[in-house]
DNA sequence: CTGTTAGCGCTTTCAG
DNA sequence: CTGAAAGCGCTAACAG
């Protein structure tokens, strides 16, 4: 019924270890076999059987992109980035191995699809839930996948830290590369050991950019801002919090913070109950955080509902600058963060097409961003 | 090295095939092998060589989900409720085969993150390029996935036609399942064969949402209403651009359109160049409607810098309701589309959990959402 | 440069 | 209900 490589293998009169070696391109094939091969390749419609190859060569073409919550730009941007870089066929090729030569992959008239040393970028949506990050990785385990690429910010419960350090060391051990993206190293902050099953970690600097953030506000003059954090037992969540506690601390504004901060999912309706509370706490806040542009989303909403006028009346800053925060009432105020840059290195890393930074660990600048969302308060 | 099922089977004191029947749970095993087997599954900490399985059962547990554009939340969406629906490990799950009996799934002290008979949604990203799409389709033909959900409008191309429906004949002959979501299936109106390789095609009425949008307009009193369409050659763009001349035409200005339709990807750029284009050629536009959320995003940044006010001078629309819509200047006047209920249907058909509609064709609702951003013309 | 020979680890008849 | 045996289709030494 289908076609196998022995199929193709008698129809080129060949044996079938060299139409693998063809195909595979990892070994020196005469140009005229290689010719009669790759015809009968197309002739027969022939497609190389993934299970089959994998088990035998002990390993798969597929990598496995774990992410938080797939219909968040945040994560699709990264998620993006990192699978042009890996999976597709649009990147750019490096002809496998043979001195010059053609690349095993053509397509018969320029169109087709066949694949041949390609990677397979898939991603995976967790959404948040630590089991699901698990079974995700135990499922990518089980396919054998080349590399694993974890994004965003991890749950800080001692268990499943412990369950997820074990799981990546098998990982590791059965020769998948993993590459943490937008995640601080599993023991926050332990060196990249020799036998570190991570081959290397980029985070991004939220507590630096959280605190640049927060300075800003205060030096417009306000000094009753409210934060609006993500959920509690992420570092994410953590290091953002961390950076904006410790500016209003150098501003000698550290008491009273917890009545000011109200946590949450990472979600517009979170930003809208919170802003709520906040007033209800204290009215006359003058400016709200929040943990990411989508949260700021629903802040801004709850503001305009109460009457407020954004930022005559309050300002709000987000987090992340997804695309969208331009067009938020006034363009918001926010972090940028190099989610695009961050995801492609980190397909680039797990495929070894570039080399893990120093110590494993990559810290990706954060920046302010300044737009009509932020004022000096009134008065 | 890694652990065998042969090393199961040994510490168990049974065969590999008792072992191989215990964890797929689809014959009848004893309760107390069936025990012991588990107890030497979690003692070994085994995992299953997924390509090995499925080399020997011809089909494996991988699911595909393609998406034109993974950082855009339209997508983002329908794959994550499809990806719900079908992996991870916290829907609705199905005993499989044995009367009654303990799931051969278990984690040991409520924790772990075993796999067993899941399925692995994967969402891989086309960028929307014709290429792409089926080098992922050959992708995951060769890994014998058991479904394939495509999801989004689809190229119009002929020779990309003719190309994805020999594809999608292979994979379909191969086992796996073929779902449509938000796509018309292949040759546009064909009726579903009893060879057809699609299963079902879960399709949503642009042209139906499109025109009654434009009605919406209409009826406030609009006549001059420019269109920012999406890129040529796509059934999505097409279908939406039909419905609004469809309006138009009922109403009776069916003249000059072409001059007040402007193309481009479903990009925030392109809405904002578009904006500028039709601004210049029809300086007392009234409305503008755009292809998409992201599209009227650009839109309202266009209008605004050249100090038009929404909706006072020009109103403006969207399609699909995306989150961000309420939060646009004015609230968007915009398209619902049934995101979440289209993916996780089409999850499911793809799973054989709910039957394919009749005619394997399902045309889900769009409903127009009035909002702010939308008003009667001056004067 | 090319052919031969063994498996990779699992599923699945076919017999008990 | 359980075991034995025969591959699934491909890759990877090893010889030529």
């Amino acid at each position: 019924m289908t076609v196998t490589l022995a199929d193709v293998a008698a129809r080129a009169r060949v044996s079938p270890a060299t139409v693998s070696r063809v195909l595979n391109g990892n070994y020196p094939v005469a140009a005229s076999t290689r010719e009669r091969v790759l015809r009968a390749v197309d002739e027969l419609d022939y497609v190389l059987n993934g299970p089959a190859s994998a088990l035998a060569a002990a390993t798969s073409d597929l990598v496995g992109i774990l992410v938080n919550d797939i219909a968040d730009p945040f994560f699709g941007i990264m998620a993006g980035a990192a699978q042009t870089e890996i999976g597709g066929g649009d990147g750019p090729r490096t002809a496998a191995g043979a001195p010059g030569s053609a690349d095993p992959v053509r397509g018969q008239g320029g169109r087709s699809g066949r694949a041949g040393g390609e990677k397979l970028a898939v991603v995976c949506n967790t959404g948040g839930s630590p089991e699901r990050e698990l079974t995700y990785l135990t499922l990518l385990q089980r396919q054998r996948a080349a590399a694993v690429l974890i994004t965003g910010g991890a749950l800080e419960d001692p268990e499943h830290i412990a369950a997820m350090t074990a799981k990546l060391a098998r990982l590791a051990q059965a020769g998948t590369r993993v590459v943490l993206c937008g995640r601080p190293p599993l023991p926050d902050g332990l060196p990249a050991a020799e036998n570190d099953p991570i081959l290397a970690a980029l985070t991004f600097d939220n507590r630096g950019g959280a605190r640049r953030l927060t300075d800003h506000l205060l030096a417009l003059g306000h000094r009753r801002i409210g934060y609006v954090a993500g959920p509690t037992g992420r570092t994410t969540t953590r290091h953002r919090l961390e950076g904006h506690r410790r500016a209003l601390a150098a501003a000698g504004i550290a008491s009273g913070q917890d009545r000011l901060t109200v946590h949450g999912p990472y979600t517009r309706a979170s930003g809208y109950a919170a802003t709520l509370e906040l007033l209800r706490r204290e009215p006359l806040l003058t400016a709200v955080v929040a943990a990411n542009d989508t949260v700021a989303l629903g802040v801004c909403a709850a503001l305009r509902e109460q009457g407020l006028r954004i930022p005559d009346d309050v300002s709000v800053a987000g987090f992340d600058d997804l695309p969208f925060a331009l067009d938020v009432g006034p363009a918001l105020t926010t972090v940028r963060l190099p989610l695009v840059e961050a995801g492609a290195r980190a397909g680039r890393i797990a495929l070894g097409r570039e080399p893990a930074p120093d110590g494993g660990i990559a810290t990706m600048g954060a920046t302010v961003l300044p737009r009509a969302s932020t004022a000096p308060p009134r008065g």
